[in-house]
DNA sequence: GGTTGAATAAACACTT
DNA sequence: GAAGTGTTTATTCAAC
């Protein structure tokens, strides 16, 4: 499930490059100072660099039909004659082939229902697509003229020879078709370079599309008008041809040209194709409360998409707003496309809460089966779950879900991110998963909290492990027992069965356990964690081979770009990631956080310990997706030496009113 | 096969 | 005396 999450995420071949290097500035300017600077960009030109040099191209065709035009009107009338006969008269030449689409509006649709397109590729499309329209007008601008030309023409020469005539027209017609052809190969070549980024998915029966099919498909015009009937409600009257950026008075063309006005430029690039640009629902959304906040309007930053103009303040803003984004064909069809970006990521969520669900169904029915199978990518071993699956008798815990325990969250699929703990058995296995890998049940906790809340699911974590996890989230860092007790049955639905069983556990692990020490306090005693003795409960070394390290610098490294990306997208995305109120905010950016922290201590411990090479287990593991090859140590030498706490005070944030349900009243006790 | 750690169960003492 | 708390021991199991 998550390997195919994954495959989706990345599910073009530009994604990753937007994963890598999107989201950061420095990363997307270093690339573009190279360009600059006239060096050749010796892997990578991105999409959008593509784009705007299809987009010069087009313009410049479009020039030199205007100059052409230009100077044929010059002289055209005054002297028809040779040459100037070619492009003076015009033939009426079909409509169709007049029409310069880059892509048909069909072809548009298609590419907008594939998914595949981040929103970045998908405003490029649409910058293609006026850019050329653009082109088209022109176009017909230029056939318009011509035909006016003719007309003056032949009413100028209706002397002239009937012969000499069909010649002009026939040289005319050729001329005229040669710049049509041209404008089409430049359609094919962007076609071809969508193909070649991976833009455009063409489908096998659409693969030999020919140019004619084209130039033949819907007028792009006609498609904009559409989307303009459906963005302004169907008051499109007297806003056509609106197009505000071409000023064919003067004969030259306003390019389009980044970044003011360019619908590719994104310094905060999509992640895994996921847009993460600031789209206007959300930014209505942080804002609304602020008089002077504008959904589209942040940071002194004009947000429409593709815009990034600096406003200096709030009105400034407004007034660009109205002046650059005013109610014309280009803002819609920006708008269209940023609608149809909201609704391919709500389609997406939409999709991914099936999964979700189906996936808690697909847990919860199992949960009654009486053999769990094994996960895939499950780091417990086969035979520890089949073991847990036998183990799982009504003698020890009659009520023990066998489930193996997937706690997910949209990210995990979104991001393809495995959350390493989430990777667990559940049921009363002995080895927990947190001793055996001697990872912090913190994130996972965090990640997971409502799952474990709702799921009677037992944590994959020892008691001790819980225990001290408990007691370390309290703001004291202390709990008396019948806090931790509540601690448990409020974090852990498993725990609110059975209280006598683990009560008792919880009871036994704490006399038992050096770590935790019991405070006297004028209300009773507290019990705190001496995390020093914690960690030396199993003292696992870490191997000082080369390649240990190596590969522990490079989930370093990883972990540090994972991080930098998942704040990336988490502030981009202002994605709750299955939060709850009670507890902080567990996001991707805490996971990265705390892999980045696992790895850094490991890192610490590496270079502490150095030469101790005894085979062991390795949390990394739970990292295997990052390549580490399996060799002990301890992450979690890196914590501060001690977190005793030894003050008498004490809080009670926990509530004691909780029953304890199917509480038998410690009769074991007695 | 021995060692170790963890879970479970139980007994017992002590305090409130 | 009941209930809760804390300690200790024993047993079983699984991983190493």
């Amino acid at each position: 499930m998550m390997q195919e999450s994954g495959s989706e995420a990345t599910s073009n071949g530009s994604a990753s490059q937007n994963g890598a290097s999107s989201g950061n500035p420095f990363t997307d300017c270093n690339l573009r100072e190279v360009r600059s600077n006239g060096e050749t960009p010796s892997l990578e030109v991105s999409a959008a660099d593509l784009v705007h040099l299809q987009q010069h191209q087009a313009l410049q065709v479009a020039r030199q039909l205007l100059l052409h035009q230009q100077q044929q009107q010059g002289s055209g009338l005054k002297s028809p004659k040779g040459n100037d006969k070619q492009t003076a008269q015009q033939v009426p030449v079909s409509v169709a082939m007049m029409t310069p689409q880059v892509i048909t509006p069909q072809q548009m649709q298609f590419i907008l229902q594939q998914q595949v397109l981040t929103p970045q590729q998908l405003q490029g499309l649409l910058q293609q697509q006026q850019t050329l329209m653009l082109q088209q007008q022109q176009l017909q601008e230029f056939y318009k003229k011509q035909q006016d030309q003719v007309h003056l023409q032949l009413l100028q020469q209706q002397h002239g020879g009937k012969q000499s005539k069909e010649q002009q027209v026939a040289a005319q017609q050729l001329a005229f078709q040669q710049q049509l052809l041209q404008v089409q190969q430049l359609q094919q070549q962007h076609l071809l370079n969508l193909q070649r980024q991976g833009l455009l998915t063409i489908q096998p029966g659409q693969a030999a599309l020919p140019v004619h099919q084209l130039t033949q498909g819907k007028h792009p015009h006609h498609f904009y008008h559409q989307l303009w009937k459906e963005v302004t409600g169907g008051k499109d009257e007297n806003t056509t041809n609106n197009h505000g950026s071409l000023d064919l008075s003067t004969g030259s063309i306003h390019s389009p040209a980044p970044p003011k006005n360019s619908l590719i430029v994104n310094h905060h690039a999509s992640t895994n194709g996921q847009h993460v640009g600031h789209t206007p629902k959300r930014e209505c959304l942080s804002n609304e409360d602020n008089p002077h906040s504008h959904p589209l309007y942040g940071h002194g930053v004009c947000k429409w998409p593709g815009c990034e103009t600096i406003c200096e303040d709030f009105q400034s803003f407004l007034k660009h707003l109205n002046n650059e984004h005013a109610l014309d064909d280009r803002s819609t069809a920006q708008c269209r496309v940023q609608m149809q970006v909201v609704q391919q990521l709500e389609l997406q969520l939409a999709k991914d809460k099936d999964r979700l669900q189906a996936m808690m169904t697909h847990l919860h029915v199992k949960s009654t089966e009486p053999k769990p199978t094994p996960q895939p990518l499950n780091l417990v071993s086969n035979a520890t779950l089949s073991k847990t699956a036998s183990e799982a008798s009504p003698q020890s815990l009659p009520h023990t879900p066998t489930t193996p325990t997937a706690p997910l969250t949209s990210i995990n699929q979104g991001l393809s991110v495995i959350t390493p703990t989430s990777m667990h058995s559940g049921g009363p296995y002995r080895r927990r998963y947190s001793e055996k890998y001697n990872m912090p049940i913190s994130p996972d906790l965090s990640q997971n909290k409502e799952f474990y809340m709702n799921a009677e699911v037992r944590p994959p974590f020892t008691y001790a492990s819980l225990i001290r996890q408990g007691i370390l989230e309290s703001p004291e860092k202390q709990l008396t027992l019948n806090e931790i007790y509540n601690w448990f049955t409020r974090m852990f639905a498993y725990f609110r069965r059975n209280a006598a069983t683990w009560k008792n556990a919880v009871r036994h692990n704490l006399s038992l356990h050096k770590c935790f020490v019991r405070v006297e306090n004028v209300k009773g005693a507290v019990w705190t964690v001496d995390e020093l003795e914690f960690q030396k409960r199993r003292p696992q070394k870490i191997s000082g081979s080369p390649t240990l390290v190596k590969n522990i610098q490079t989930s370093l490294a990883y972990s540090t770009s994972l991080n930098a990306a998942f704040q990336a997208s988490m502030v981009e995305n202002n994605i709750p990631l299955y939060t709850t109120a009670s507890m902080g905010s567990p996001t991707l950016s805490s996971l990265a956080n705390a892999i980045r922290e696992e790895v850094n201590g490991a890192m610490d411990h590496a270079n502490s310990i150095g030469s101790d090479s005894s085979p062991g287990r390795s949390p990394f593991q739970a990292m295997h997706h990052i390549n580490v090859k399996e060799e002990p140590l301890d992450p979690e030498d890196h914590d501060g030496p001690l977190s005793l706490v030894t003050t008498a005070n004490h809080s009670p944030d926990f509530d004691h009113d909780r029953d304890y349900e199917d509480d038998p009243g410690n009769e074991d006790m007695q």
